[in-house]
DNA sequence: TGTACATCAGTGAACGCGCGTTCACTGATGTAC
DNA sequence: TGTACATCAGTGAACGCGCGTTCACTGATGTAC
């Protein structure tokens, strides 16, 4: 039966909610739509298709939602620290343990990045979007050089950051996996090999 | 009609190979059996339980072919290089713009990488293994500093090669897929930013 | 070296299954007057 | 403010499709003597 906006609206947000955590947990092409209703509260999936047209144009909602998720994560880790140490605190919280551990609502890039890269059309101009933001954010904490140099610095740094992610969570010991993060974190932030 | 073991052996090369360039180019989920049997040059896919017992042990072997492949390609590219230049060589090599576009024939990590996260088993462990080997591989490159310091650079350099690259297929631009390559290698060989 | 038979690589068709998508239906919500 | 009707969110079942896997069959290869 039909449902009030309000609940209409809520009903459309954990849609998106429980795909954007589900495509980081389990991928794109392994997460079913069954799935995907069942964890946002419908009794079937027929329901879907008066939220969404496609599986795809879910995606992209999907994509640009993990996308906040993980400026929203980094814009708070730099609260309450000095302007000069901000860029420390993003790197630091991006390369952490906890961040890799908890793949569903970590940054889109190093859960589905390979994904990622495969999209076309507006999809693809999620992800590149959401790269773009990535880097600005990260930029935007690079304040000892001019604004063309800090994007370049951040552009190296993000790139550095997914790739430590990633293989962080390929190791296979604990050890192991938090060494790939602190090491990379050492390079990224230029300090002395001790 | 039964096949010469030499046959055999080719059919089964095959298929590895053509998964191996597949399940880089399109991802694993993405790539059936069908499609896979056809590129190695069968006419249907039942042969395929001939070879292997499942997709899933096929897999084994084809992420160990990708490794090989990735280690190979580096290897050569230090082949007449002085000993002082290896490391720039390998690093520019991984960060070039031709690895960029031919997926199929590139590293595994930043071709399916958060795809190879998700594995268990013995495929977790292929791509563990992997791993081992192309940090050791650029390792090896690090000859000014004890052994133990160039696997914890080599570290924090494979992390920056394999986000570089993923970054790099999902820029939306040639320039800017470029740029983050060149940061990236910047970023890895220690150059001043100028 | 030649013959008889067992082996098995590849074919072609079929299996059950879950996928994304469609649709008739229900009944509370929203709208018009 | 109340009534009559149109709208549409969600249900439940079904659709065609391609997936990984199985199997009876064919006939050249490999083996035994």
């Amino acid at each position: 039966m039909r449902r009030s906006r309000e609940e209409t609206a809520q009903t459309r947000h954990r849609i998106i909610e429980a795909a954007s955590q589900r495509f980081r947990e389990n991928g794109i092409a392994e997460t079913g739509l069954n799935d995907l209703m069942k964890a946002a509260g419908l009794e079937t999936q027929g329901g879907f298709y008066k939220h969404f047209e496609s599986k795809d144009e879910l995606l992209e909602k999907a994509i640009e939602y993990s996308v906040a998720d993980i400026l929203r994560r980094l814009e708070d880790s730099t609260k309450g620290i000095p302007p000069e140490d901000t860029f420390t605190a993003v790197v630091s919280n991006y390369l952490s343990a906890e961040h890799r551990d908890n793949r569903s609502h970590s940054c889109p890039l190093s859960a589905m990045g390979t994904e990622l890269g495969r999209l076309e059309g507006h999809n693809a101009k999620a992800a590149t979007e959401g790269l773009k933001k990535l880097i600005a954010l990260v930029a935007a904490q690079i304040k000892d050089v001019p604004a063309e140099q800090a994007r370049k610095r951040a552009t190296a740094a993000v790139s550095a950051m997914v790739g430590g992610l990633l293989l962080s969570r390929i190791a296979d010991s604990t050890h192991w996996a938090n060494t790939i993060l602190v090491e990379t974190r050492k390079l990224i932030l230029r300090e002395e090999y001790a």
